[in-house]
DNA sequence: GTATGCTTTCGGC
DNA sequence: TTACGGCCGAAAGCATAC
């Protein structure tokens, strides 16, 4: 197990991955440690405290070999990503298969790591097609295997977690097919237009969003858990001053700026409250930033006096690049 | 009505 | 029976401008 241990006790934490072997057990991602422990006394389980940068450092050499294997790439998380692959293979799925095999071979024998690789028509299937082999899988699915691929539980579609389940239950629906046979208006009445019209397109596979390379991030945060629950501002200011200087400090190194800063506070119920601010104009001024967050969580305290925090956070959302916006001001003035 | 922008919440990994 | 991280992107929900 790779846990994400807190400040609070030497115990305190959840589980961040699993192996195969643990999650028998039902270890998996997300569950308390001393929940896993609980779980595991009969075995003889490890558990290692998480290494980011490291893993870090690895997902980004595989991130360069897979770009390297075909056109757009779009890294998806920190061990997921989508590689248009349609050019590399002239749209032929048996060449796209030949290269997802590569790349694997590739990957296996400069980090000694496997994959499991879905290759689909659209990101939506290929990502049902990855899911549906691990570990180590190799899955195509082609344009006239749609519907029969899809066939199954409406959980294997992304989007659907336990709450969609749940309501998709109340309305009769627990396999794809279900799922497919519900007209678009039913739909979004009951999930919205968003949600309403992709749980329609999904359920017949369909999906038209691009491989989009994501060159800078949207937003960058930071959050602790408090060594002890507490709703005393001179308790919370350190802690928060440590986390905004290193999310500014991040940023920076991205040589970027923000429109927005926002603190996040987790409560002793587990509720999470943001609150946040926008700054005209964007700014990297590390001396605005620490006196925005300390203001905005000390207007959060002072708002509801009855609450506790156990966690706090930072974010910074609404970042752009400080040489792209030199070079539009550049543009403009032209 | 539509576009746009902001704050807050949700859910994936 | 409970137990509980640190990120990220995107949607929801609301307000405003045209």
């Amino acid at each position: 197990m790779v846990c994400v241990y807190s400040a609070r006790t030497t115990e305190s934490g959840v589980v961040s991955t699993s192996n195969y072997e643990a999650r028998k057990y039902g270890v998996r991602a997300g569950i308390p440690i001393a929940r896993a422990k609980k779980l595991l006394e009969s075995t003889n389980a490890v558990f290692l405290p998480m290494n980011r940068p490291l893993y870090e450092s690895i997902s980004q050499r595989i991130m360069d070999l897979a770009e390297s294997h075909g056109d757009a790439f779009e890294k998806a998380g920190i061990d997921e990503a989508y590689l248009d692959v349609s050019k590399a293979s002239s749209g032929a799925y048996h060449a796209a298969r030949t290269i997802a095999s590569n790349l694997k071979q590739v990957i296996f024998s400069e980090e000694h790591i496997t994959c499991s690789v879905g290759i689909a028509p659209n990101k939506l299937l290929a990502k049902i097609a990855s899911d549906c082999a691990k570990p180590n899988g190799l899955t195509v699915v082609n344009p006239e295997q749609i519907q029969e691929f899809l066939s199954g539980p409406v959980n294997k579609i992304p989007g659907i977690g336990t709450k969609v389940e749940e309501r998709l239950k109340q309305l009769g629906v627990q396999s794809v097919d279900e799922l497919a046979r519900l007209n678009p208006i039913t739909l979004q009445d009951a999930f919205g237009r968003s949600l309403g019209s992709y749980l329609f397109r999904a359920a017949r596979g369909e999906d038209d969003e691009p491989v989009r390379e994501r060159v800078l991030p949207t937003q960058l945060s930071r959050i602790s858990t408090l060594k002890m629950n507490t709703s005393d501002f001179h308790i919370i200011r350190p802690v928060l001053k440590e986390l905004t200087q290193s999310v500014t400090e991040k940023m920076k190194e991205k040589e970027m700026s923000c429109k927005s800063v926002s603190i996040i506070a987790i409560l002793s119920d587990m509720t999470i409250h943001t609150r946040s601010t926008t700054l005209e104009p964007a700014t990297a001024d590390s001396r605005l930033i620490h006196e925005v967050s300390e203001r905005l969580m000390q207007q959060f305290l002072d708002s509801d006096p009855q609450a506790v925090l156990r966690r706090v956070g930072v974010k910074l959302s609404g970042l752009s690049s400080l040489s792209g916006q030199t070079n539009i001001k550049a543009f403009l003035s032209n």
